[in-house]
DNA sequence: TCTCCAATGAAACAAACTTGCAAATGAGAG
DNA sequence: CTCTCATTTGCAAGTTTGTTTCATTGGAGA
């Protein structure tokens, strides 16, 4: 399914591109392209590489939470009791499938899984806890933190590598 | 400079466009009148009224982190000293400024703020502690949490509601 | 120096977005 | 129950953006 195609090396341009990319890729290309001096042609042929080559994963629209009605965000540690690959894995599938589960990830130190949960309101995360720790006989303990600020939010990757 | 113009109630056809949005934005608003019922002028006033409200906070390309040199995500816990608005808003405008600090968000409980970090190496993690928390007097502890796995990475808010 | 390959730009072309306008829809008043 | 007004819709025309074609350029290697 992955049509991972090759592994080109990123060059400037391509890194001018994807910095636009991130922050708007609504942006024209023929705008890119006066950006970085090179044609219009030319930046749509990189980009085409690049998402057919990965380093693009997607495109998508960032909402404002509390303007859908989703005003709470939540971080959670987890701790689990057995850190068997079977346990673990089921474990990752559950929360991947959860849709308020907007992050998840498999991390070392004194937790096991790190979440980012999105809902409406204290009542909706009390239910969650509920059925994805309480009803899960592998969660040890949990701790919550909720969001008051959400200081910085996004997926930009730096790229001064 | 926040053009937040009204606030219209959103009905089924914004959430269904939302939905779609939120996972291409590529998607053409033709496509997107077929699925919804809608033509496409519809859905694209429909787009433009939601972006001027603010709905739609941005449109971006998200990368894949190692495809760019960013091979590392790390999570860190952080505990401050003092408290008062001002060392807050410190510590806020300082984090938010760290290219490398993709999120962060000041919480309630047993830390103050939590940070989603990436770099390409644990040294250039080294370096940014170095920088960053070291040479924080205000910072009382934190704690890290690498990485092994990103499970489920995204900005995705739940339409149910 | 020569050859070959990959990438480029200009121009033509296709697709998508945007706007103008008349018709339809629905809410509220009379 | 009907009328009116404000809003939203769809169609069609116009504009912008994205895509393809093709000849040319710029190097890397022989």
């Amino acid at each position: 399914m992955n049509k991972r195609v090759q592994l080109p090396p990123l060059d400037a341009f391509d890194r001018k591109i994807l910095d636009i990319l991130q922050q708007d890729n609504t942006t024209p290309q023929r705008e890119i392209g006066d950006a970085i001096n090179l044609s219009a042609p030319a930046v749509q042929r990189r980009i085409k590489r690049m998402t057919e080559a990965g380093v693009i994963q997607a495109n998508v629209a960032v909402l404002d939470p509390a303007a859908v009605g989703q005003s709470i965000t939540i971080f959670v540690e987890i701790e689990v009791i057995s850190e068997t690959a079977a346990q673990i894995e089921d474990a990752k599938r559950e929360f991947a499938a959860a849709p308020e589960i907007q992050q998840c990830y498999y991390v070392t130190g004194e937790a096991d899984f790190i979440l980012v949960i999105v809902v409406p309101n204290m009542g909706d995360y009390e239910a969650l806890t509920r059925r994805l720790f309480f009803g899960n006989s592998n969660v040890k303990r949990f701790r919550t933190f909720v969001a008051m600020d959400r200081v910085k939010v996004g997926l930009h990757v730096p790229l001064g590598a």
